[in-house]
DNA sequence: AAGCTGTGTGTCATAAACACACTTTCAAAT
DNA sequence: ATTTGAAAGTGTGTTTATGACACACAGCTT
């Protein structure tokens, strides 16, 4: 039992772990990173999941997310948000779980509750393909995952409807995009998040009403049509804002 | 280590808890279900908790925590949701704390995360004074809890927080109403709930447009004043409202 | 009969939501 | 050089929801 020993700061618990629902977003549509385990013997197909880990136990839940975050990606400094705790006591119960359970924990059997986060990055800062550590983590589009190891397909959709529901009351969605952006592309953004059609107008008033956005002297460059202007989030008015009571975005 | 041995079922898991924020409401203010479990030594005052307990092998979280309810007041079959986890490796490290887990766990020194819930109840369901087993227990005006035991007063806020944010978009306090009640005693476990004064004939309007209410043929009885129309909450009225797609309540 | 307490009601001004179509700008293809 | 395709950008009228606001009445108590 972990909590018996001396030497807590270096030790598992090995009850508690955490899992991480990762988006990203390319402009189009929306992403969740995912971890491939390898083909499972007793499914014969790739075993998808969430990226996680059980928590040490001098660490609190918020840096085991950040912790698990940088191993895997090497991003810092990123948004991230508790979904809540799972704990079916089955929810390790699939034989493709528990093969790999085996193979990879010291006490395959043990219960693990697991606390969900889901966190925003800009696609930009992570890349795959070039990093060493993480071959086999990918992004897939958030439309496409249909089945996950665990229950973690079950904790992606918590993840949506959290993020569906918080990006309608704070501009969360910024973590998402590059320093500079165009308006269609923060309302295709809100669009996947909010997983139906604005109306463009009526979406550019509303965004812009909110004065949060600093329009820069620079278009899009290189592009097939009128290239579009360029904004960046202004982190400033947005402080203002939020601290004189605003509370709501209104989609 | 508890998932070691082989019977599972009957056995605690040292390292998860369930804490229960438990709402009541009297037609005047909010109230919170607290624990107290005698003077502490260290502080000297009484030291008051949440009901909580470590979570069972067997036992989903949701089952966990609806048996801690069960198990305190006798209630059955309430509102209960889920807020979230909370497990910084300090939050039981009071010496009041310290002094209650010695005298209580079988592994004082485990770090323990809880998975906190909230329920809401209508008060006349649980009557403290009259339970035999919780003669400890009691009902906490909201606004008069200042400190508790463990992270238990961090806990109450965000429960607060997240009462607050949900009852805007479902209908849930009904919950902490009894079968019959008049629309003043609604609209000030609103201003309640969210804390601020609303204006008396908008809300009217606005809950009764909401079209889930049924005016009943019965007014109050022996209030020395013009007896208030009594109405009940139309579950099914809501549902089918809900399943078109209604999603907000606007206050 | 006077006083008290809480009930119950309507309007108006403002703001937000919604529906809707055409012109502009650029790159690429011909 | 001209055409074509593709997305950018822009305004208005209608409808609906919201927020501010004040007073008369019913029933009980003394």
């Amino acid at each position: 039992m972990s909590s018996n020993k001396k030497n807590k700061a270096l030790e598992l618990n090995p009850n508690v772990s955490i899992d991480n629902i990762i988006f990203g977003f390319d402009f189009d549509q929306l992403y969740c990173l995912l971890i491939d385990s390898g083909i499972s013997k007793t499914t014969g197909r790739p075993r998808l999941a969430v990226p996680g880990d059980l928590i040490y136990d001098n660490e609190t839940l918020d840096e085991a997310a950040k912790r698990i975050l940088k191993e895997l990606t090497g991003i810092d400094n990123i948004y991230l948000e508790q979904i809540g705790a799972f704990g079916d006591p089955n929810r390790m119960g699939k034989e493709s779980d528990k093969e790999w359970l085996k193979s990879m924990r010291a006490e395959p059997d043990a219960r693990v509750i697991t606390v969900a986060y889901f966190s925003l990055v800009k696609m930009d800062d992570f890349n795959p393909k070039a990093s060493s550590f993480a071959e086999s983590a990918g992004w897939a589009p958030i439309n496409e995952i249909h089945e996950l190891a665990f229950d973690h397909y079950e904790i992606l959709q918590s993840a949506r409807e959290q993020l569906k529901r918080k990006i309608k009351i704070q501009p969360i969605g910024f973590n998402l995009l590059p320093e500079k952006f165009t308006l269609s592309q923060l309302h295709k953004l809100y669009e996947s998040i909010l997983n139906k059609p604005l109306d463009k107008r009526n979406f550019r008033r509303k965004i812009l009403n909110l004065q949060i956005l600093t329009p820069l002297n620079e278009k899009q460059v290189g592009v097939p049509h009128k290239p579009s202007q360029l904004f960046e989030f202004n982190e400033e008015k947005y402080q203002k804002l939020s601290s004189e009571g605003f509370d709501n975005f209104g989609f």
